[in-house]
RNA sequence: GCGCCUGUAGCUCAGUUGGAUAGAGCAACGGACUUCUAAUCCGUAGGUCAGGGGUUCGAAUCCCUUCAGGCGUACCA
């Protein structure tokens, strides 16, 4: 409908050139939009007052100048009007809007798609959670973020491959190791030490029970290092596999579960600090080996080599962004916790030295989430072991709820997550609002089928041209405006837009559901109402889809 | 100190990338179920868009500044 109009207006002020009711033929790009207030129509663009300058006109005059050579072919235009300092308000019939219902229908699951990706090959890393510990609703909000990104993505044209990097090497590998193994030899009745800076969870509990019942001779007998590399290279293999089915139970999937460790033994770290030094970009200081990241942006350079030998984890970094665009990725999306976010300079530093455009790399940063019950803080003491993990979450409010939640709010503000709250089947949680829409209409349909012996929807011209009322065509603008939603959710990389957007078309459905009924005994108006809600509902599901929530047929 | 994020109704949050009279849910108050699911709807009330300057036809949105909260500022990850 907008690009219709759109064409309209240009035509029309080109013809107003001609006709020499307007002073230049160079115009801006036309922008339409709805206005909140009904009163002003429609749509509304604000051509004439962008146009001012290049004019030399009053936006009112040029207003009126396309106005008068506005062709309407279509017959689609009830009225137009000039107000405030120079909009255009469109008032369009009921019938401009009927066809938007064929597309919902003609389109299906493919409604709202579009292809500003073009084929391009993004990959999207996200969660990326170090083995050493279970996940917690912060990484959740980064796997659902991402999840859903990556989505959407795919439903805009890109070729989206999703990937997990697992830091299954360095020191806090070897740090899990030492916690498990030191909680055998306590489990054995040694007299131990915990150190401050190992894991404290009850799981290295459960790990290290493990193991001893399994191997207990061994792992008292053998040499303290093979048992601590033993219990590092059981445990992350462990919290790994709790990891994938903790992310599974999101609904969260991967393409690619990408090994750190895989790096170093491939040597792909090695070579990319030889090929920069051999740049001039990696230099010895003080018997470490630094990146000359502060020319590319960074506030100092970076250590890829420390003084005793060991490589920082941005060494391998360096080693596995550079993989990425070996591996043919036209954009890299990484999605980290908000504490990272210093790191962004020094990746993008590294990403530039290599003779790639930071264009092609983008950070998604999800703000960090408090966790209450009724309103007061849960203590999350990653130090101290002591946090509610995700899978408990999970367990207690549902995969629907929990996704929607993270989903209905920019994930660059915090967010309070009240498990309470949560649980509530009202409309403090908005998912189960979306998808009593779906329920409602899937259960019009059974009634439909049971009780009126309606067993197809024409949704034949007829029927559609008695869709009249002003909640109806309400429901229908509002449709008309998912593809641009999508597209914008897909450009910006902000999934909450659909979630906002399923909420409000949700209220104009609620609204409509109470004050009209859908099977009335005039059959042709029945059949034009069951057309109009079961596009509602295609439009409601593939939302959910997207969003990766359930539509359920009946709550 | 410096950098990033945030600040909108009592609470939780949107706000179409600069548009007209700033919106929704919850909470409060008053209404609507013999009719397709009341997990719903209708109405009332609620605002110095943190404060102050600026840019222009027009600012919650852009720039500067002050304040408040969070995070970050390692030869940790």
């Amino acid at each position: 409908m907008k690009t219709k109009l759109k064409n309209m207006i240009k035509t029309a002020a080109k013809a107003a050139y001609k006709a020499g009711a307007i002073n230049s033929d160079d115009f801006t790009p036309v922008e339409i939009e709805e206005p909140k207030a009904g009163a002003h129509g429609d749509l509304a663009s604000n051509f004439a007052m962008l146009n001012a300058a290049a004019q030399k006109m009053a936006p009112r005059k040029i207003a009126e100048a396309v106005v008068n050579h506005l062709a309407d072919s279509d017959g689609i235009i009830d009225k137009t009007e000039i107000a405030g300092p120079g909009f255009i308000n469109f008032f369009l019939n009921t019938s401009a809007w009927h066809p938007v219902l064929h597309e919902v229908h003609a389109q299906d699951t493919q409604y709202g798609a579009c292809n500003i990706g073009d084929g391009q090959k993004i990959q999207v890393e996200f969660v990326s959670a170090n083995p050493t510990g279970p996940l917690h609703v912060g990484h959740g909000r980064g796997a659902v973020v991402g999840d859903t990104v990556a989505t959407i993505l795919s439903f805009c044209g890109y070729k989206v491959f999703r990937e997990y990097y697992i830091n299954d090497s360095g020191r806090q590998i070897q740090t899990l190791g030492r916690s498990v193994y030191l909680r055998c030899l306590e489990l054995a009745g040694r007299d131990i030490t915990f150190p401050e800076d190992c894991y404290q969870g009850d799981y290295i509990y459960d790990i290290a029970r493990i193991l001893m019942d399994q191997s207990k001779e061994w792992m008292l007998g053998a040499g303290q290092d093979e048992a601590i590399a033993y219990c590092a290279k059981y445990a992350s293999e462990k919290i790994l596999n709790g990891i994938k089915d903790d992310l599974a139970l999101l609904g969260v999937d991967f393409d690619n579960w990408f090994s750190e460790q895989s790096l170093y033994d491939s040597g792909r770290v090695d070579a990319a600090i030889k090929q920069f030094q051999a740049d001039g970009l990696i230099y010895e200081k003080e018997s470490a080996l630094w990146f000359k990241t502060h020319a590319f942006g960074d506030e100092k350079d970076r250590v890829v080599v420390r003084q005793n030998g060991l490589t920082t984890y941005f060494a391998s970094d360096i080693a596995y962004h550079r993989d990425k665009f070996d591996r043919g990725f036209d954009q890299i999306i990484d999605v980290w916790g908000a504490d990272h976010h210093g790191y962004i300079p020094r990746i993008s530093a590294a990403i530039k030295a290599a003779g790639k455009n930071d264009d092609r790399f983008h950070v998604i940063l999800t703000q960090l989430v408090n966790l209450l019950r009724a309103g007061t803080p849960v203590a999350m003491s990653t130090r101290a072991g002591q946090f509610v993990t995700l899978r408990e979450v999970i367990d207690e409010v549902g995969r629907d709820a929990v996704r929607f939640i993270f989903l209905t709010r920019h994930y660059e503000s915090q967010l309070d997550f009240d498990l309470e709250v949560a649980k509530q089947k009202t409309n403090d949680n908005p998912v189960y609002y979306v998808q009593y829409v779906h329920a409602r209409i899937s259960s019009i349909f059974k009634k439909a089928k049971q009780e009126k012996n309606i067993k197809t929807i024409s949704g034949d011209a007829e029927s559609v041209s008695r869709l009249s009322e002003p909640e109806e065509i309400a429901l229908i603008k509002h449709m008309a405006r998912y593809p641009e939603v999508i597209q914008s959710a897909a450009q910006w990389m902000e999934p909450h837009r659909i979630a906002f957007y399923l909420m409000d078309l949700a209220a104009t459905f609620h609204a409509y559901y109470n004050k009209h009924r859908v099977l009335v005994n005039d059959l042709k108006l029945a059949d034009g109402r069951l057309y109009l809600v079961l596009a509602v509902q295609k439009i409601i599901r593939n939302g959910l889809n997207l969003l990766g929530v359930s539509a359920p047929d009946a709550m």
